[in-house]
DNA sequence: AATTTTACTGAGCGGTGTTCAATTGTTTTG
DNA sequence: CAAAACAATTGAACACCGCTCAGTAAAATT
């Protein structure tokens, strides 16, 4: 199934599937022609429907047990249905997993623009900023489980992230390049561009490690102070630099 | 082999563990009985020297085709064991993999120190500060496929993080301490290490971002400027900080 | 009523991590 | 020196995994 010294990564899902396509021939099963009848209900649900529980019953296995506990067989028997109706719906599992991180940036921006929205009246955008910072963090410690989607899984060769959740990264992006405008007036379009994903990219870095639990010292509990250290420390920078220009 | 409604996350590996604790009993079977002797030749190597290579095969094995490709079988092929002695030397996948990591941080300290070192000369710490950050982001470039594992693989529920791989990142955490004091004279050791460990998160996120290309333009190439934007605008916070008390 | 179309099933394939009875070669003991 | 103890190694087996596709039954169409 495996092919060595090739320096593309594949899916921890797609091993299958690779060995299918290699030259296996399926051969005549006599236990297979003398089976019993299956039952093949006809749609009770939409495909829309279909899709959404499903989408639902992953999502509730890896809130539960996380990406661990997920399997197609475990989706299947959450919404009564057998596992190859899955792939009816769905190319794999990968698809179904980035469709789920797409939801999960989506439901993020909309919390994101709620908080700007929400302090619009306030002046002061390192205000906001840090309030963003703080909602980013906290959405992401909420959703510990679902977060980890975002590190643990990693797509597959052949197969491209979906265009909507690169628009979900690049609207988080925009979000704080519009709050940054602001404190460097007349930069271009690039450069606050620049400057925002660098330090929303920074945020993130400190929520990562903070929802893994992977550093020391920054745990959940203590994520709150790195942030706020570092949406200071890079806001008064930007600052600095317009005062000595 | 699952158990629903819990809350910890299980090892992606240990499920077969799971099972047999489960109250799964061998039944005696006549093929095995039967079965041809095996092999048990003696020790050729020294447990060092199998851990050694044991550890050897898995790096490269990742290096060719990321954590996809990694299996004990495939470890086992490759040392030419069969996958049981991989048990005797060490207690499970997991193991192997945390091991990789702390030797992967071991030797970034190492070239971080090296960077260090070799800018001791320069009297400005913000310059060494940039270099070490660029040192690191190279780091992570150049070994992508065992950068990725600190992300991909987390730990499963009852196995903790051995104390070296800690002891490794707080070592990080501590150069860059070291390089913000002159920065921040006076400052308590307590508010360096959370101003270090913040920029130092950042970078991580950024580093983390450019590896795995999950950000649409946060790439391997474009990746430097983020890091250098980051480091740039935190210190001359940092700086404006001092000048403001 | 006969035919086509459609939704769905589930056995099966080639894997996976991990265990442990069995089997050796080596050492130690009587 | 033979016998017993020990240590190292194997590989079949278990319960899972993702994924496919021949087969089936119900609905829709003719």
């Amino acid at each position: 199934m495996r092919i060595i010294h090739l320096m593309e990564p594949k899916s921890k899902y797609c091993n299958a599937h690779e060995s299918h396509r290699n030259g296996f021939i399926r051969p005549f099963l006599l236990d297979n022609f003398l089976r019993q009848p299956t039952m093949a209900r006809r749609s009770t649900h939409s495909p829309e429907e279909l899709r959404h529980s499903i989408l639902v019953a992953a999502k509730g296995i890896i809130e539960r047990e996380g990406l661990v506990g997920l399997s197609a067989r475990e989706i299947a028997r959450s919404i009564g249905y057998s596992p190859g109706t899955l792939y009816n719906i769905f190319e794999n599992l990968d698809d179904i997993l980035l469709t789920l991180q797409t939801q999960l940036l989506s439901d993020l921006v909309e919390v994101m623009n709620g908080v700007v929205t929400k302090a619009a009246a306030t002046a002061d955008p390192l205000i906001t900023i840090d309030a963003l910072a703080r909602a980013y963090l906290e959405y992401a410690l909420d959703n510990k489980r679902m977060w980890n989607l975002l590190f643990t899984h990693y797509l597959p060769d052949g197969m491209a992230a979906p265009q909507a959740l690169h628009d979900n990264i690049n609207a988080v992006g925009s979000i704080v390049a519009n709050l940054l405008s602001p404190i460097l007036p007349g930069a271009a379009q690039q450069d606050l561009d620049v400057a925002a994903r660098a330090l929303w990219a920074g945020v993130h870095g400190i929520t990562a490690i903070a929802v893994t639990d992977k550093g020391p010292t920054m745990t959940s509990a203590t994520a709150h102070v790195f942030v706020k250290q570092l949406t200071t420390a890079y806001t008064r920078g930007l600052l600095a630099t317009r005062a000595n220009q």
